[in-house]
DNA sequence: TTGTAAGCGTTATCAA
DNA sequence: TTGATAACGCTTACAA
């Protein structure tokens, strides 16, 4: 079978707990030692076997990271930042979605990570799913994205402030009539959907502008989704002259939507995301860019620093990393009647 | 601590070897003995160690992806169609990213799998990495995606005949100059960029075009390096009347230049590409459209079998899955001069 | 600095 | 159908 810590350790002429330290770089022993025990390990082509240090040990070297999307833009570049962390680290990235989209039957993720993983990551769950509570009760070490969420520590962009920075743009190009495209308004605090919708608010107020509910359209976070929203506004009786949409991808939408109407934006009507999507660029669109793949590092730095700390979850409420600003051609000065 | 296998037989009233037995629904057990088994687990809430099952039984019960990028388009759908196959299964799912573009310094995977998965997926590594030959040399279960590689199972498209579809609807056009967008002509065969150049040269062949190398230009499979490689396409003398671009994304970047020089696809100059972006639909752009997500749903199901086959891997050479040409505004007749 | 040996929590063989 | 019990391969007190 396989070469084993014994076969290491006869050949190099010493005790597998010798072996065992020597390999793993622990203190108290001799240079000379170490140096034969890894020659050695190499030349018999040697490889742990993490079940069996696992079970010896207690820890599985191993953290999940929950999303509820694998194949969208924010969530895969999230994860790109997690796995190039975790991956630096050594420690086994596990993948779980929890998506009940596509009406696969998911088993919730909580039973699939006791005694599994040292740790968990958590993206984008809004914070009054059931399944996240579920995650959270584990009392494991955690880190969550996208989401805050009392007591857990969490890396977030300051969502109230980004759409803040959408919507006073677009009311210093002279706008009035603006439309808001997003999530249901009900939506559970300490979300993005949430805090968007009221630093939009909080701008109009300021602005002096009170907000008409009609203009207000809500769906999907998704291309669909804003596509939907922008014809549900472009049939309204008086059109808005500007638009701020939640998330690049419903600008997306919104944007196709005002092409099936002859629209063109930034000439007909501005429209604004946020996201900072790769995409974005291609098609001239004004957004509030967020650091995507620095939200999944720091994350997952995060979690990592409880690993190696006491275990136990120390929320050092991490101030929120900057968004930008980023004008395009889609948002234009309202043109003077 | 945590309840283990030896609580549970205590409660039940039986030995840890029948525990073992209820649980994983082995035959010969009483089915009163197993529903008592079942029921005292569920009461004192135990989980089994996964560590220990696996050091004893020998299979880790997990499989790992291997893949080039995660945060890109194809490689994180063909992801998701792998995750929801293996999660239905209940086998975890490792992610192993392998890129070295980052500048970051990548351990080869291979020696992280040893001892640690059951099997392997491999997203599009190139035929001839060397990364990918030891990952095989590893003997395990293997399933390959969008390469191939002798004896080895894999789920792919037909490269060349997509290819050929994309050229064929050019030509069928009355396009005659036509420009080729795509990764260097030297690639390794059994990839990709080796079969999709050969398929746009039969059809040019075939339909007694020459095809002039000057209208080749190559760059990265990137919106950047589409647009570059257009870019250097419009400042030639006699520029093609339409151009095939061997991914969306690359004909988005080409799209990016187009609009640079004030020309406009479909209008100016034809340009068709491969993939089926979700993208595509709002760029309005003519492709040719693979089946993303069931290319890793399939080989996921490969592996599965596999596993639970005889260990051995079964190349069952699979025929390749369909595409569709999705005709859209990009590409038109060539204007009769 | 090194060795001895008792776990870690299962699975699987063999016998009953 | 069930039970004893020997692995599985490592880690980690504790001793030396």
């Amino acid at each position: 079978m396989a070469i084993t810590i014994r076969d290491v350790a006869r050949a190099a002429g010493v005790s597998t707990a010798t072996v065992s330290r020597a390999l793993r770089d622990l203190p108290n022993v001799d240079d000379q030692t170490r140096l034969r025990v890894q020659q050695v390990a190499a030349e018999l082509d040697y490889v742990i076997s993490p079940s069996a240090s696992r079970l010896a040990s207690g820890r599985t070297g191993s953290v999940a990271v929950i999303t509820p999307y694998i194949a969208r833009w924010f969530f895969s570049t999230v994860l790109s930042g997690v796995e190039s962390v975790l991956q630096s680290a050594g420690i086994d990235l596990l993948l779980m979605s929890v998506s009940n989209s596509s009406g696969q039957l998911r088993l919730p993720p909580a039973p699939r990570l006791r005694r599994r993983v040292d740790g968990v990551l958590v993206i984008a769950i809004p914070a009054d799913d059931p399944q996240l509570h579920e995650v959270l009760a584990l009392g494991m070490p955690t880190s969550l994205i996208g989401v805050t969420f009392e007591g857990v520590p969490s890396v977030t962009i300051d969502d109230v402030q980004a759409a803040r920075t959408a919507a006073r743009h677009l009311v210093n190009l002279g706008h009035h009539r603006i439309g808001l495209i997003g999530g249901a308004p009900g939506a559970a605090p300490f979300t993005a959907e949430y805090d968007r919708h009221r630093g939009f608010l909080e701008v109009m107020d300021e602005a002096g502008l009170q907000f008409d509910p009609i203009l207000g359209s809500y769906g999907h976070f998704t291309v669909a989704g804003g596509e939907q929203a922008m014809t549900d506004l472009l049939t309204l009786p008086a059109r808005p002259t500007a638009v701020f949409a939640m998330s690049d991808e419903m600008a997306f939408g919104a944007m196709r939507a005002m092409r099936s109407h002859g629209l063109q934006p930034g000439r007909d009507i501005s429209l604004v995301g946020i996201d900072g999507h790769e995409i974005s660029e291609l098609l001239d669109l004004t957004t509030v860019a967020q650091p995507v793949q620095d939200l999944g590092r720091i994350a997952a730095e995060a979690l990592l620093a409880q690993l190696h700390g006491s275990g136990e979850r120390t929320d050092e409420s991490t101030r929120p990393l900057p968004t930008q600003l980023i004008v395009r051609g889609s948002t234009a000065p309202l043109a003077r009647p």
